[in-house]
DNA sequence: AATATTTTGTTATAGTGTAACGCAATCTTT
DNA sequence: AAAGATTGCGTTACACTATAACAAAATATT
């Protein structure tokens, strides 16, 4: 067990990645007096089930199973939300959200997803943003939001393809 | 008219933009011994009316018009093979399609798009590349197919802001 | 307690993309 | 040129993703 999640080792201390989210998550909205309701909670701990992105009608079941409402407006209302606070994020090329492991201030994420076990790091990459900062300024064009999602094999995936880390 | 067309200019020389990548479309698909059948040189001409990308059910009309079968498999099979010579690239945040400028090397695009006017541009950055890239070599990661996507303002917007460049 | 605000339930529908199958057109081989 | 193989297209149906709209319930505010 490492003491902090290491990317993409699938023995990581995974029970901590989800308390610790968790956590912050009720200690952000209490904060900044935002309701983190029992369907959003149970949300995000879906979400945060793995480190990969689940589509919106995955959750659904669950969501009835802890005898929710189980209709498409209910998550999606819960991802809104949760992705307002930073708390999760939407993967476009994917049409999937994922746990942020660091949503207490809002950031842009640069993901690496592995075509494999689809494991999905989040990167905070200063020569990325740098590179991108620098290439759109010079070309006077102003940055609201970015998408950088990198797909490929991750480590474990090249020398053990068909390994499925959570 | 400029000679060739400037990023985020509305009044370059668009027809020149049209006719050239019609032209190297053809000139490829020939090399490829590809074919550039009718319905898939009618979506790229249609793709190519701007540099906005288009969603896919926005050309279900224009290939009605045209006289062709309009359900979504024919324009999705045409996007399908257009996206396989490198003749278009999806926008994954937009879901949408544009036209790529330079389709002779298979490329990962990096796209700016303007949130008001929508005009989108490629970018060959090599700085981007070289810190995605050594940012995914550190962790031992192996690129596989790029995402990144700018939303943002261009200049033109944000000086004249509801100006709609073609 | 009364009122306003926010959240959730519910139904319906919009938007995006694909499976599957048969026919037609084109290419390849004879 | 004819026969067979391959590729592209027409067609229908459907899967997946996401949102609109309005009513009911829960919570916050006065
Ligand atoms: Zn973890
Ligand atoms: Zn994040
Ligand atoms: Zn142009
Ligand atoms: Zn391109």
């Amino acid at each position: 067990m490492n003491p902090s999640p290491l990317p993409f080792e699938p023995d990581h201390n995974h029970d901590r990645c989800i308390s610790e989210a968790l956590e912050q998550a009720r200690h952000l909205c209490r904060e900044r007096r935002q309701r983190l309701t029992p369907i959003r909670e149970l949300v995000l701990r879906l979400i945060w089930q793995s480190h990969q992105p689940l589509g919106a009608y995955e959750l659904l079941p669950a969501l009835a199973e802890a005898g929710f409402n189980s209709a498409p407006p209910t998550v999606y209302r819960a991802l809104e939300f949760l992705q307002s606070q930073g708390l999760v994020h939407r993967i476009a090329s994917l049409n999937a959200f994922i746990g942020c492991p660091h949503p207490e201030q809002s950031h842009q994420g640069c993901f690496l997803i592995c075509r494999s076990c689809k494991s999905t790091l989040e990167l905070e990459s200063q020569p990325i943003q740098q590179a991108i900062r620098s290439s759109a300024g010079s070309l006077g064009f102003t940055i609201e939001q970015e998408t950088v999602e990198i797909v490929g094999l991750c480590p474990n995936c090249q020398t053990r393809p068909q390994r499925d880390p959570q």
